[in-house]
DNA sequence: CGCACTGATCGAACCGGTTCGACGATCATC
DNA sequence: GATGATCGTCGAACCGGTTCGATCAGTGCG
């Protein structure tokens, strides 16, 4: 391996010099610069990232902490780790992944090891265990969904109901008075998952207040339960005229079962729901939907989290941040 | 942030003293390794992973390098990504997840850096750019998928063309006679994925041997590309009665494909496939298919990867092990 | 009784960076 | 021509672990 002090020696400089010809914290000679700078490719230095980040307490690494549950539909998060990924890139860190199903535990450990600069943690939950030991590491967390406490914790989520309202609205418009609600499963709920509650609440608040009628009811994440229920529900309020669908697992199912049943969108059946545009695309899903825009919620948790490690919880008091929603209209409702 | 000096004096001791009752590498009294767990527990103490990678050049991070193509349907890696995860927490690693898309670049860094001990390559393309600097880096690597080059490489994939013949075989046996095969995107070809030929050129060979006639055709990925596709094959081949599908976007969008055109599984078309179980229930898919195994084939991945970083380079000779494929019978051959 | 050996512990050096304080040279200022 | 900045560089200390060699007490053996 080659170190800085190989650098120096090729250089006839000091170890100092080349740190700081690096760094660019003291000045240095064009002259000298440029020795160094030759020095390094030809030898091709690198850094030791264990040494740096005892230097200076810093890693460039972040930590995502993010976990698959069984009543979750895998593919739905996979699109908030790539552009997290992606953005912690562009910005200069690494990401360590860590899926440990004792998250409590698992952040301790990376935390107290000083593994990471900072987290981002997915999925959060009304109380989740791991918001203990983040507040007591001391690094900058990001959080993606929203705890009971929100206390000194950055925090970025769609607005959930803002976008139940939305679509009761949107199909209230177009003369609905009916509307079918499928919720996440009911796991979702008792592991605490806010956004289950909030979409349905708002949703039922809404529809309260339009006088409209709203039938809710939980879905299913797996096969074959996902379309048992799904028929279960269309069967049981066949005077519905509108749908609203706030669950991967069902709406990716929802094509087939509809096919099936010889029921046509929008003909028969006003259909709408909440996806991203990625994830629409590739389970082929002709709904209008709220853009549940994941890629823009990863960049921007990624973005908080570098801003708080390099101004170290300087700029500004902690936040939660709602992302506005936005309908995008395939056609599915009339 | 405590560190073993601290524990060294709360203990009495030296810390040389305390590294080796942590290390367990020189012998010391049943009464000072208490005092000093002790110790250890009151205080909080976690050794600092930058001070201890400096120290032992070892990190236990393990580098996992992916990309996501456009031409790949992105919830198929996943299944590999987890398992990845999960073994290697259970051996003591960490996992930096790297998805840049200069792969090359990206590893020279990690490795350069020390800030990984080994590395998994996931996707390897026949001639991918990664392994240049894989084989420079001195770190072990294992590959999930074949190269054109495997010397001094650990390779681990399924056996493609056993799988094929496996497929090819089991029709037969029910007495088809002409087959539609659908192979992964022409892109996936192009990229060098081992894996599209290894099958296609594995059926076609063994079509020919047993007398068969086998329509081979590209799928796509995307939508709408996929159905279109799919519908344009089935619309040529009308006399065709059995099918294999090699291409994971293809079969999660055959069931919706077959049931608008009114084929009937398997009275109309015999189907097989290969995917994992739990792809297949994500995606409610009955077909009788070629078991992939993400799951086994990540821990094996990672067993061997901590093996080679334990012994350095001792545990054998560098070698290529495909797993063996397994036939899931669904019922939907016949 | 002296010697070799084992077990428990310590001190110092080392891993590869960063950073602080000091120092000589250069340059403008009065 | 002395004074004081400023610039460019160096040496030493430090970050928090690990490991080597040495020391010392106790034990077994001839």
């Amino acid at each position: 391996m080659v170190t800085i002090g190989d650098v120096a020696r090729a250089a006839g400089v000091s170890r100092s010099t080349v740190s700081y010809a690096l760094s660019g914290k003291r000045s240095i000679s064009d002259e000298t610069r440029q020795r160094i700078q030759e020095a390094i490719t030809r030898l091709g230095f690198t850094p030791h990232a264990g040494a740096q980040a005892l230097a200076t307490a810093q890693t460039k690494v972040i930590g995502l902490m993010l976990r698959f549950h069984d009543d979750e539909f895998a593919p739905a998060m996979l699109q908030y780790v790539l552009p997290l990924s992606d953005t912690a890139r562009e910005m200069g860190y690494d990401v360590l992944m860590v899926t440990d199903a004792d998250g409590a535990e698992a952040l301790r450990r990376i935390t107290k090891s000083g593994k990471v600069d900072g987290l981002i943690l997915l999925d959060v939950a009304h109380n989740d265990p791991r918001l203990e030991p983040l507040r007591a590491a001391g690094k900058p967390g990001v959080l993606v969904g929203l705890p009971q406490d929100t206390d000194g914790l950055d925090i970025l989520d769609l607005d959930f109901a803002a976008a139940a309202r939305m679509l009761v609205d949107h199909l209230q418009g177009l003369g609905h008075r009916e509307i079918i609600l499928v919720t996440p499963p009911l796991e979702v709920f008792k592991r605490g998952i806010s956004y289950s509650w909030r979409f349905r609440d708002a949703a039922i608040e809404r529809a309260r207040e339009l006088g409209l009628v709203l039938h809710a009811h939980y879905g299913e994440s797996r096969q074959p339960a996902v379309g048992e229920t799904l028929n279960a529900v269309l069967d049981e309020h066949t005077s519905a005229t509108a749908m609203i669908v706030h669950n991967d697992g069902s709406v990716a199912a929802l094509p087939m079962v509809l096919h099936e049943r010889g029921v046509r969108v929008p003909e028969d059946l006003s259909v709408t729901s909440l996806y991203s545009q990625e994830f629409g695309r590739t389970f082929s899903l002709p709904y209008t939907a709220v853009e549940t825009s994941p890629r823009e919620l990863g960049r921007l948790a990624v973005r908080q989290l570098v801003d708080r490690i390099r101004d170290g919880d300087g700029p500004g008091p902690h936040r939660v941040r709602f992302l506005p929603p936005t309908l995008t209209d395939r056609g599915s409702t009339t």
